[in-house]
Order: structure tokens, then C-alpha cells, then sequence
DNA sequence: TGGCTTAGTGTATACGCTTACTTAATTCCA
DNA sequence: TGGAATTAAGTAAGCGTATACACTAAGCCA
């Protein structure tokens, strides 16, 4: 069917080891045996077959993605792109494809990771996020297959390498912001609570909330989905209080975009009603009106410096585990002000 | 090291052929053989070695995504994402994964795709864009290798199956609505003029220009990059027209938010002094201000049915090429008005 | 009872590549 | 000049699975 090693052999005139060792461009072969068996690979457009390789090799030159929802509903938030983005770059300096499992409930996705780990279809992968307790990232401890993951792990941190902000320090600081702004009432707008990132950014605001002597109220404290829909169940829980929150810090851009459209529906005015500090500050942010003061997390980076971890951990095993933080930074557009005097 | 076929037959104390067998649920073997078997399997924990089976198999259960320029800059722009999750929906439902080669250069990427190709990394390809002469799809062609394409393929458009929205229609009809609104100076802002979608719609633009007896002038018609940044070179060139144009047609709502934004910083009221008429409804379209007007190309169902043309295509070949198309619609929304009569 | 089906398993080989081990050819030095 | 050392290439045994073919045992009928 398709030219294999051994064709090209026959037509060098070499054992198939020869041309083997010329793709793995073996010292031991003289050059000008290279040359010849060069030739024939280009005569005969020989390319290696990957499935056979991979099974002699026990390796894929793949790294495979997790995503914490099927691929589906994660796409609709920039960020998974976003982060794709970075470690396709360095998958591509380095040669590796990547490989997207996919499925819809937790058991369907979990499948799918046990499927390419015990198929070996991947050399190792990247969880582009961190969930308390969970399945996949106890399996592939387990199974002691490398991987990297976006986000602090909840358990054993310090034997897994993994990439992250300092999210309870920037969400302390944000706070500390809108504090300075002179905000008293702060509501925050978190994601799931079994999302690492939504407890360490909560602990942040809270803590600062504490510093400043202010009222922590549990009633400020919302949690919705990571998406737009998200945002607007936030706002009208928010909104039914007493005494609504003065501003709100957004756990993510693509939650602001619904908190700011059910605040622009309720005739709401942002930022002169209500403030808006929001994190992850995504390709669009900048487009919303009014456009959004962010927390640029820099998640190219994020999944470039996973990607990159993952490769050493793969090429070295004994190497030791690592955390590697990625610096924020706040962009200010036109979300936040002064707390209005009335 | 792993468990292996021959581990569960030994336990199971059949011969390793029964084994496959009972993994290909073939009738003719017995349920109470099965049923032993996959004991066997339970208490090893085994899982078929994906590579060894595609080896065997000559199939891979994955299906290769082809991407414009590198992924990196692709997923700048949400349609990406969006058509993959079109793609990501059916693969799921029959356990395809995703592969995703990546590369820089327009040799890089085409490297990947022999790759993909001759390596049997994939069962077959869906290319996520259609050119003027493109150098992958004819390799696809010849290589007679499974693909489909979303777009009119330039060439060949009977013998390969494609999923498109009647793009020429689309811009007719779009700039049949702007020319109802009373424009009569509409610019046309493309995108590369070697996609196909940009010269569909092009000519559908030019039809409704020449059937309402209006002038077709080449300054009204700029070709940038599907960017934001694209979107804002083309603002600039054709507002230093002397003439500008009343309205635009712009082919692509990341374009349009370039477009939106320099029209801003230059004073140009959006809706007032230009009206902006966009294509593809993208995610967060709603969010700019003025919201766009956009055409919902259905971003996600391209996505779907290509990869379910895709299946059918690996499933079975003899089956004859097909079109599909997807209907558009449009949103109105806030960037379109009456031209103001001065 | 002998021969023919049929169902259920086993045997052996192929898939295309890598690599440990071997062999052949050459070089070099005493 | 003979033999050790070195270099270059070949031989063959996997890697884990699928499958064509072979085989056995049981059932059936004349």
C-alpha cells in the first residue's frame, strides 16, 4: 500500500535498519550512506508511519488537553482558546501535535483520559484547570503519567509542576483597589467553588475585606458558571439586596460580559451605579461598553509554560516537580471609579 | 510493563485472538467465553494499546484539523473555537478525537499535514477554510485521502464534499438591505482575497451594486487580515477616500470590532455617519457598543456538518461528494440605520 | 457409523518500525 | 604480516493488536 522502510531499503540497496538509523540520523552511519538512502526516501516519498513507530518507540510526540467541560461548552470562553494558543507554540517549536479528547459528562470525559493514557496516544497531557478533588488529576498520579496543570493543584502541590498566578494575591489586591476607590460594599462574583482558582481568589477578597475592617457578608458572595449566563444569575441575586454592593469583582471576563448586560437591561449605569473589576482580561474585554478594567493573568503564557513543563517532565522524568507563577497585571478601561457620594 | 492482550488471555486462559475478539464484541464467540474475558480485563485494569491496534487496523479514530495560518493566530478570532465545537460535538458522539498539527509557516503547516497524512496520525482531515489553489487540498486530492472542507472549494467544488453558507447570496442580499436603507456609497471590507469565502462574497456585493445601477468603485474595496487590526487599516484607508462610504459590509465581526473601534477614536459615529454591516455572529458580537448587525452564519453547525460529512467519507468511501449548505440569518442589532439625509 | 455442518477457539502471521546483537570490512600497530 | 581495535551495516526479535486460516468437538442425517 504505502512505501514503508523496507521499500526504501530495497531501492538504497540496505537493510531496513540502515534506513531507520538514517531518519534517526544515527552517527554510526557513514554519510555517504546517508545520502544514498536520502535519495530513495525523497524518490520514493517515503514518510515513517507513525502507529509503527510509536508502538516500537513507546512514544507519540502528542500531548493530549483536558478541559474541565466538554470541549463544547469550554470553548465559548476565549480563555481555553487563549490558552491553546500558548501551548501550541511550543508544542510546534518542539515537533508534538496535540490531541483533544472529547465528551460531555464527567464519566464520558474521564474515559477519555484513561482511554489515552492506557492507549498511549499521548505522551503526556495538560489540565487546563484545577478542581478540588478531582478524578482525572488522582488518576494520572496514580498511573505516575506525566502531566502539567494550569492552575495550583489542591492536593500534593508540591510533587506536581504546574502554572499559575498568584490568585489570592491579586484578588487581595484588586480588592485592596476598590477599597482605595473608596468601595465599601464589594460583592464577588465567583465561578464554581470547586474551581481552585475561585476559592484562592475568594480567600484574597476576603482577606482583604478583613484588613480594611470592613464586613465580610456572605450574601456578597455569589457563585455562577463561567459563562455569559453566569454573570446575569449573579447580577439579580446582587441587585435583590438590601443594600446592593457598590462594586463587584468578576472572576472572569466572559461573566463580566453578562453582568454588564443584565446591569444595562436594569438601567443600571456602569461604572457610576456600580463598579466592575474583572479578571483574565481576554482578547475582547476591550470592546464591551464600557470596556473592561481587567486582570490581564497573561494565559498565553500560562499554557505556553505548561506545555514547556510538560516537555521537560516528559524528556526527564527524575526531574523534580515545579511551580512556576505567571506574573497579573491590572488594565484599567473604564469599569471602575470612586464610589459616587450620595 | 502495561497489561497487554496476552496478560488477560493467559488469565482468562483462552488464546489471545479471543481476546480481540471479545474487544470487537464478534458474534462468534460465546457469551460465557465473553464474559470471562472481560473479567479478566476488569481485574487487570486493561486497555486496548491504542497504536498497536491502529498498526493492525489501518484506523486511528482521530480525525485531523486543518487551520488558515497557524493555530496560533487563528484562534484570535472566535470562529475557530466556535467550528470546533461544531466538530468536537460529533467526533464525541463517535468517539473520534481531535488532532491538531501545528506550524508557523504556510510550509510548516503543510509539513504537518503530510505528516498527519502519510504517518496515518488521522483517518481524515476537515480543513477549516477554503483557498484560491491551496496547496494541502490538492495533496489531499491526490493522495485520495479522506477530507472535507468548510467553504466552496475553489476547484473540484463537485468532487469534494463542503459545507458553506451561500456566501454569494449572503453579501447580495446584505447589501440589498444596506441599499434599502437608502446607502448608495457602501464599502466593502474583505478579507484576503485568496479565500474564497472574501471573492463569494465579494461578487455578491457587486451583483446587488450593478442591479441597483450604483457605481462599483474599486476604493470602496479593502482586503485585510481577518484581525482586528485588519479592521482597523481598512477604516483608515477608505476615510481618507473623498467620498467615504455611508456604510460597510465587513466580512468578519473581529474585522468589524477593529472597524468599530478606529471609527471611535476618529469621531465617526457608528450608526449615524456609518452604518457597519458584519458576517458571522460571533460569540461576543452582542458585546461591542453599538452591538453589531451581523449575519449568523451558523458557525457551529459548518463545524458539525463537515466533521459528519468527514465520518461518512472515512465510513464509506465509494459514497458520492455532497454540498451542504448552511442557511445565514440576519441579527439586527445597533450598527445599521436610514442614511441621514443631509 | 461415517461424513458433513456449524459453532467456537487457537495458530501464526502481518502491520511498519526500532534496536540489541552479530557479522563483515577496514584500519592500525607491534 | 597477523590480530586487535574500530567502523559500518545486517539479522532478527520484539512492540501489542487484528485476522485469515486451521483445527476441534459436537450435532445431525442418511
Amino acid at each position: 500500500m504505502s512505501v514503508t522502510i523496507k521499500d526504501v531499503a530495497k531501492l538504497a540497496d540496505v537493510a531496513p535498519s540502515t534506513v531507520s538509523r538514517v531518519i534517526a540520523n544515527n552517527p554510526r552511519i557513514s554519510e555517504k550512506t546517508k545520502r544514498k538512502v536520502k535519495e530513495a526516501m525523497d524518490y520514493l516519498g517515503y514518510h515513517p508511519n507513525f502507529n509503527a513507530r510509536s508502538l516500537a518507540n513507546r512514544s507519540t510526540q502528542a500531548i493530549g488537553l483536558v478541559m474541565p467541560s466538554s470541549a463544547d461548552k469550554a470553548f465559548q470562553n476565549p480563555f481555553f482558546p487563549e490558552v491553546i494558543r500558548g501551548i501550541s507554540t511550543i508544542a510546534h517549536e518542539q515537533e508534538y501535535a496535540l490531541y483533544m479528547s472529547t465528551g460531555n459528562t464527567e464519566d464520558e470525559i474521564f474515559e477519555g483520559v484513561v482511554r489515552m493514557v492506557q492507549g498511549r496516544r499521548v505522551d503526556g497531557i495538560v489540565m487546563l484547570y484545577s478542581r478540588v478533588d478531582d478524578r482525572i488529576m488522582c488518576y494520572l498520579q496514580e498511573q505516575k503519567f506525566p502531566f502539567t496543570v494550569i492552575g495550583k493543584p489542591f492536593k500534593n502541590a508540591e510533587t506536581i509542576t504546574h502554572i499559575d498566578n498568584d490568585n489570592f494575591k491579586a484578588a487581595q489586591e484588586m480588592t485592596e483597589y476598590l477599597i482605595s476607590l473608596g468601595h465599601e460594599r464589594i460583592g464577588f462574583v465567583g465561578g464554581n467553588l470547586n474551581l481552585v482558582v475561585t476559592i484562592d481568589r475568594l480567600l484574597g477578597y476576603e482577606k482583604a475585606i478583613r484588613n480594611a475592617g470592613l464586613p465580610y457578608k456572605d450574601e456578597y458572595i455569589v457563585h455562577e458558571e463561567f459563562l455569559k449566563e453566569g454573570g446575569q444569575e449573579a447580577v439579580k441575586e446582587l441587585l435583590a439586596l438590601n443594600e446592593p454592593p457598590s462594586a463587584l469583582l468578576v472572576i472572569d471576563d466572559v461573566m463580566s460580559f453578562g453582568v454588564l448586560s443584565t446591569l444595562n437591561e436594569l438601567g443600571v449605569s456602569v461604572p457610576d451605579d456600580i463598579s466592575l473589576l474583572s479578571f483574565n482580561n481576554v482578547m475582547l474585554s476591550e470592546l464591551s461598553s464600557p470596556s473592561l478594567t481587567s486582570v490581564d493573568i497573561n494565559i498565553f503564557k500560562l499554557g505556553y509554560e505548561a506545555a514547556k513543563g510538560l516537555l521537560e517532565c516528559i524528556q526527564c522524568p527524575e526531574k523534580e516537580a515545579k511551580r512556576v507563577v505567571v506574573p497579573f497585571q491590572l488594565i484599567e478601561r473604564q469599569t471602575c471609579s470612586k464610589v459616587s457620594e450620595k
